[in-house]
Order: structure tokens, then C-alpha cells, then sequence
DNA sequence: TCTTATGGTAAACAATCGTTCACCTATATG
DNA sequence: CATATAGGTGAACGATTGTTTACCATAAGA
């Protein structure tokens, strides 16, 4: 519903409150898109506010750039669900499932846009050095080697593991002597792969 | 060098980037510090600039703030910095010493101003889910307790571990049982607290 | 073919932007 | 006392702000 040259603009108010921590001018927006009259971008501005991509408030520099939760986009962070539960099927961050929203700066994520957060429960990957409560970012793949750490659905929960493939056979290692191995027939499916922990000690 | 009037309207130019996203213009400052004229408030900006407190490029909204080390202080993030090594005496966050400046959210820092970041070495702290190459973030301070992860310096070098003191006897235990504690004798003293870890993967 | 949606030019508009000027009022310092 | 400094009033200035209007060009659909 948002044509290309719409996405254009709003691209470059993204990169230009990246670059420079405040929202473009209207004139400078013109002057980005080559464009001689303020009233082309004038148009494009009001078509992305129907669409919900930003919001105006009419005085100098005031757009807000909206992600697609209609939460404000700033320079420099984004804002990342973090996930009570994970679903088996269909789209993995749905709004019924999110907990809270955390800031983490963009160094952290590397442009990546689509990653989530999950809290660890369980102690099965201490030897990895992810304790209980720890948050792990997650990005959201199928496709994962073996040594990665990888989030599971496992019987309709989400589970933290390392994942092993040898001679073509698949499964998943907790990393604590007390915990066995996951394999096929338990019937599992990667759900993306753990890109990052953070724990908050005290 | 400032004076309290200087600082008050730093201190709301801070709150209203933070709160709004983007800077305030002249007038909403003179609205804010009660003032009816602008030049009041360009009299002040004039004389945070002169002192490097912030930056102005004259355009609408064109301030920036800088924090003490010249750095533009941007909304939900606050620069920390990254020691290479910890020195001995003085002052723990000396320029020479910061390797990197890290984005944090300030989420991650619960309105501490003075934590830094330490790239831990050697694997020492293992059964702590702490590995090698992990961020860890320190809270300066010499009031430690039994239990807590400290970091501390023993011959000259900054060493991660665990505080412990039993009968008024203290010591730092390294959670891997590959190493033995460290007593009293060793000469070492505690620097700060560990309040964080963060590990990027991949 | 007619109509609609999208994007553009050019000009004008009032409102707001930051800056500057002359002048005033304390307060502290020598 | 004289003087310098910090902070303030009020007004004016030109530049920039976002918005609006009238008109044009192109492409897609009915």
C-alpha cells in the first residue's frame, strides 16, 4: 500500500535521524529526493501519515518516524519485543505474545530489524555460559550450522540448545552433564539462532 | 565554570530530548525557564556553548548536547566507555585507557552515570557464565559483598571475580576450579562491581 | 476514451525559527 | 564609589519553517 517512491522518503528520514539525531527539514527532504518543490514531498509526507509510517505535528523538524507497531523509531536504538512465549505456526512476533518492548542500541543488532528477545529458563545451557533469567537475542532462521546456539520449539515450548549435525542426523545438545540429548524423533523445529545474551546482575 | 541558571536550562534541554526526541527551539525555552524574552535564553545557550556544553548549528532545533567528553548525548542511549586497561591509581576513567565508546541504553544502566565496560580475558570465570571475550559492565565502587563479581586489581592487571569474605577474611574465588583463590597476601584491591554481562555471538 | 491516483513545478502565505540590538536590573568585586 | 558580569525585557530583522493553492504530466483502470 506504499508506493516505491514514498519508501524512498521515508528511507532517507530513517538514515537522516540516524546520521544526525533530528528529524529532516521538508525542504531538506526535497533537496534528498532531487526534487524542486516542497510540495512533492509535502504529498508523500501526507500519504505516508495515512498510512501510519510517521507522524507530523506541524512545527519545524516535527516527524516522527513509527515502526510498525506505531512505537517511535530514534536515532541510534530500537526497540526489540521481548517474548513470553513463543508460538508454534505462523508469524513468530505477533503483539499477543510480547511482553515488553527493550531498547537496545543498534551496535547491538546490526541492522538487523527482525530480532526478539527471550528470557532463559532452566539452567540446561550453563556450560554455555547462558544462565537462568538471562535474555538471549534471537534472530529468526531455519538455517543454523552445528555449534550455533539456537532456540527449539519442543513440545510446544521454547528451549535454548546447541545445535549438532553429524552424518546428516540432527539434534539438539543442552550443554549441562544432568540434561540428555534432543533428537528427531521428539519432534523439534529451529526457530532462529542466538546472536546475543545479556544478563543484569544485583 | 557554569552557573546555575546555565544548568538549569542544560539540564531541561537533556530532559526534553530524551522525553520528545528532539531538541527544543529557543522559544520553548524561554517558555520553560519562565522567561518572556528569547535573548535570555540565547544569552545562556550562547554561554554553554562558549564552555562546550552543547553545540548549535543554527538552523531550527540545531542544538546538540555534548556530554564531558565532547560526544553528542542522544535520547535512550548514554556512551560508556570501553577500557583497554585498568590503571593502578587515579581516576579509573582516564581517556588514555578508553579503547572504545559503546552505546547503552539507559535502561541498562538504571541512571548510573559512571559504569564502564571491561573485555574479559582467560576463562577464569566460567562457572559464572562469564567467557572469554565478554563484555562486562562495572560499577565503580569499593563497597563489595560476600557473593558479588568484582573486578579487581591484582598485580597491575584487572581480574574478574568472585568477592568473598568469611570471618572478616577476604578473597576472590574464580569460579573454575582449574585456579585457586586469591588472598590478602596477593595485594590486590577490589575497583567496582560487576552489574552486567553482555555477549555478542557469531 | 474518460477518470483517478501519483508525483511534480512554482508561487505565495502566515507562522515560527534563531539572531541581534538597545536598554534595564541586580549582584558581586575591586 | 565605579565597574564588570549574569540575567532579563521588548522589539525588530531576515531566513526558514510547514502548508496551501493552482496547474501540469504520466500511468493505470474502467
Amino acid at each position: 500500500m506504499i508506493t516505491r517512491r514514498q519508501k524512498e522518503l521515508l528511507g532517507y528520514i530513517i538514515a537522516a535521524v540516524q546520521a544526525k539525531g533530528i528529524p529532516p527539514t521538508v525542504s531538506e527532504m526535497a533537496k534528498a529526493l532531487k526534487v524542486r518543490s516542497k510540495n512533492a514531498v509535502a504529498k508523500l509526507l501526507y500519504a505516508l501519515e495515512e498510512e501510519g509510517y510517521v507522524k507530523r505535528d506541524g512545527t519545524a523538524r516535527g516527524i516522527q518516524v513509527l515502526d510498525e507497531f506505531g512505537n517511535e523509531v530514534r536515532a541510534g536504538i530500537q526497540s526489540v519485543p521481548l517474548l513470553g512465549t513463543v508460538p508454534a505456526g505462523g508469524p513468530i512476533i505477533v503483539e499477543q505474545h510480547v511482553e515488553e518492548w527493550v531498547n537496545l542500541p543498534n551496535s547491538f543488532l546490526r541492522g538487523r530489524k527482525d530480532v526478539f528477545l527471550l528470557q532463559v529458563r532452566g539452567d540446561s545451557m550453563i556450560g554455555a555460559g547462558i544462565l537462568e533469567g538471562d535474555l538471549v537475542i534471537v534472530k529468526p532462521t531455519r538455517e543454523v550450522r552445528t555449534g550455533d546456539i539456537v532456540v527449539a520449539l519442543l513440545h510446544d515450548e521454547a528451549t535454548v540448545k546447541r545445535f549438532v549435525e553429524i552424518n546428516g542426523r540432527r539434534y539438539l545438545k543442552p550443554e549441562n552433564p544432568k540434561y540428555q540429548n534432543i533428537y528427531p524423533n521428539d519432534e523439534w523445529s529451529v526457530q532462529g539462532k542466538v546472536v546475543g545474551v545479556i544478563r543484569q546482575l544485583e
